[in-house]
DNA sequence: TCTCATGTAACTTCATATGATGCGTGATAT
DNA sequence: ATATCACGCATCATATGAAGTTACATGAGA
């Protein structure tokens, strides 16, 4: 079962784009993403009906950030991209009329329930201000380190 | 995303043996799920591996159940089956040194993790036994409702 | 020894996600 | 004005993996 990284790879644009306010273009984000320009737009085409970015046509168009950092969180933007699938198993439904199949698809639908609820209760959350703040702090890291290294170099 | 229903398939086949201790074949549970023998077969490999059921060839042969269904629970059956991908989502990896990346997947995957266990939990919790005596529950109430409307035509 | 049933490998569909192409629309620079 | 740029979107191509199918070998019993 492949996973699908949808909602990984948006946040990845998002941060991006939050580092600063110019417009950013399909193609740009296709090249940081690895991936094509019309995909990315497929992607975020649910961002920009939801309002968390906008685009602009033209010379100097692009994508950028239309939202409160603060307030949006991972779900979100789950939720701007379809509300993508979050288990990889499911109830059968061949009969379900079967007595048998209720018995179980109850026993594991409740299980199934509970998980995507607790996935989606943590995506509620966490604000992309936080997954920003998280980068900031891990390139802060990075760099101290690296000036270390400098350091001890001299 | 197809979801994967083999788990909810082989409780399905596993409880329709225990309704009595004669072997099924291959083909008769693979016309109670309306699929195919070899899929059955396939399916059934890794719990005879695990002692879960038994094969017999031949006439008369078969499956059977082989262990104690007070004692084997959903994440016995789960592990049995290979333990399948359970999230249908995942973290991007294709640039493992970038710290956007570190920062998403960082806060994904606590939310994936945390998920995932609790799902491997609850099946932890539920025995074949209770999904047996929940299906003769269910068994007893359409019998009774079913004399009940009986009982009114009268 | 004939039939039945499992054990497996190999192959074929089939569904679906992703990638690619082409063309239309609008915005900006010159 | 018009050439260029960038998104919007429909459509087609490709790749991946699960499920279904076929074929044949092995072993057990009638």
């Amino acid at each position: 079962m492949r996973r699908d990284s949808r909602l990984s790879g948006v946040l990845h644009v998002l941060l991006h784009m939050a580092e600063d306010d110019t417009p950013k273009t399909s193609e740009a984000l296709g090249r940081a993403m690895c991936t094509n320009p019309v995909v990315i737009r497929r992607i975020m085409a649910g961002l920009r009906d939801q309002g968390f970015v906008q685009s602009e046509k033209g010379h100097g168009g692009g994508w950028r950030i239309a939202c409160d950092l603060n307030k949006v969180t991972l779900r979100d933007i789950y939720e701007a991209l379809g509300q993508p699938e979050i288990l990889a198993m499911g109830n059968r439904t061949d009969m379900p009329g079967c007595l048998v199949e209720q018995a179980v698809n109850a026993a594991l639908g409740k299980a199934f329930d509970e998980a995507e609820e607790l996935l989606l209760r943590r995506f509620g959350e966490v604000t992309l201000a936080m997954l920003s703040a998280d980068f900031n702090a891990r390139f802060k890291g990075q760099r101290d380190k690296f000036k270390l290294e400098k350091a001890h170099d001299d």
